[in-house]
DNA sequence: TTGAGTCTGTGCGTTATCACACATAATGGT
DNA sequence: ACCATTATGTGTGATAACGCACAGACTCAA
């Protein structure tokens, strides 16, 4: 049985949050609370899912890992989701690596407990299924703009994805965490960031980025980042950009 | 009620070749074929869908097209799947552009028809649901590679990827027309293309790309390609590629 | 057979990003 | 207060891919 301190935790999450009370009450249940700190990998690529998690303050990067020793990260996971389609999809194991970009907070059930939830087939498969559709989407934009866009565009978008899922204009990470995750040089963001703090969009420290001028970055941000957010709002009935909330 | 050419047209499609025979008679009953030509828009991005496509000897991309009016191709589905899972995920459309890649047969069935089958929570909805996790798997690849590998490399898992969904190892299909697909120039695709010739891997002609060496291209391709092609045999038991089948 | 249309080959200068090297600056622990 | 560590700034040259322009070659239909 779940205290109303478990209920309250779990509303952060918006995918359980769209849950009614009955619902979430019994998929709250089987949820644990843990902490996780930077840098935690919580699935390694072709490994058996221990877990699905549901962030509410922590940050979750999907990132591939190439044979040239090159990374990329496919998508961005916060409160706006869950980490761990393929539990539901029947594949139990992906091949990317799902690692903690941001600390903080994360509810976690056991893969079974899930798969039971979702063969009631009730809301909650319903939400899983339209989320599966979303991420889906990122994904895809994701690799559109890896062809199309410049490297500053799509930082703005990495940094407005970040932004979403956090409650801070301060976002804590460096620029070589930043190259990872897009998969290029540390130089390049660097340069890049720079031309954004010129801008006044947002201001450099040391291991610290801060959000300025949240409209002007949306501007100085390629497409992408409306097109995944409107989709997401569209499929989820709630956008997790902050322009909409 | 479905003759028993129409079956064994069915089982040309891979995703309905892995269905029972009284489960295929049911699924078959609601199946509609049609032929249809080279550029020819199933679905257009945000439009509604009007049918899920099971293509037989059809091959089908998946098309993001930008605002800078680049291109980028995120998918390929032939034999081995179907084209709409928004459907059965719930999200009825999706952000990108289906279009006919290679001229050819596919089966199309109501989306009701389709939810109807899903609904019975039977082996069509675990396939359906192992195959969206492997078209995600091809998704989140192409964005990766899309950021980290170079255009020679990425033109050779593009033809494996085509090779392994058409009879014929004539590929017809321009260089203009790979370009939109991999969102680079037209001219990076002949110069990638006469390299690859001038290995004999490949022969060109004008609008035709013979495949002379699938070993070699394989070799050539980034590792990409594999990882895609092994992560379809495990979810879906059987690999699209023709070296396995 | 001729010509319009399409596809491929090639050259040019431009730009974005890369790879490497190293200087400078901020931070945190002792 | 100091030092080791980590993060950022900057320079130089290499490379990959771009945009544009146009020539040549093939194809198909009139």
């Amino acid at each position: 049985m779940s205290s109303n301190a478990d209920l309250k935790h779990a509303r952060k999450n918006h995918l359980l949050d769209s849950l009614h009370d009955d619902e979430l009450e019994r998929v709250a249940s089987k949820l644990e609370f843990v902490t996780l700190e930077l840098g935690h990998v919580i699935y390694e690529s072709g490994e058996v899912m221990d877990f699905a998690y549901f962030p509410t303050t922590a940050v979750v990067s999907m990132l591939y890992l190439m044979e040239n020793g090159g990374t990329a990260e496919i998508g961005i996971i916060g409160n706006d989701g869950m980490v761990g389609v393929a539990l539901v999809l029947g594949g139990e194991t992906t091949t990317s690596r799902a690692i903690i970009q941001s600390a903080g907070d994360i509810l976690r059930m056991r893969p079974k407990d899930l798969k039971d939830e979702f063969a009631r087939a009730g809301r909650f498969q319903n939400l899983l299924l339209r989320y599966t559709q979303a991420i889906m989407t990122q994904i895809s934009q994701t690799a559109a703009c890896n062809r199309l866009h410049a490297v500053e565009e799509q930082l703005c978008r990495w940094l407005l994805l970040s932004h979403d899922r956090l409650d801070s204009d301060n976002l804590v990470m460096t620029h070589d965490l930043i190259s990872n995750m897009l998969g290029v040089r540390r130089e390049g963001i660097t340069l890049a960031a720079r031309k954004l703090a010129a801008k006044k969009l947002i201001e450099n420290r040391r291991g610290t980025i801060s959000v300025l001028d949240r409209q002007g970055l949306e501007s100085a941000a390629c497409e992408c980042y409306q097109i995944v957010n409107t989709e997401y709002n569209r499929l989820l009935g709630r956008g997790i950009s902050r322009t909409f909330s």
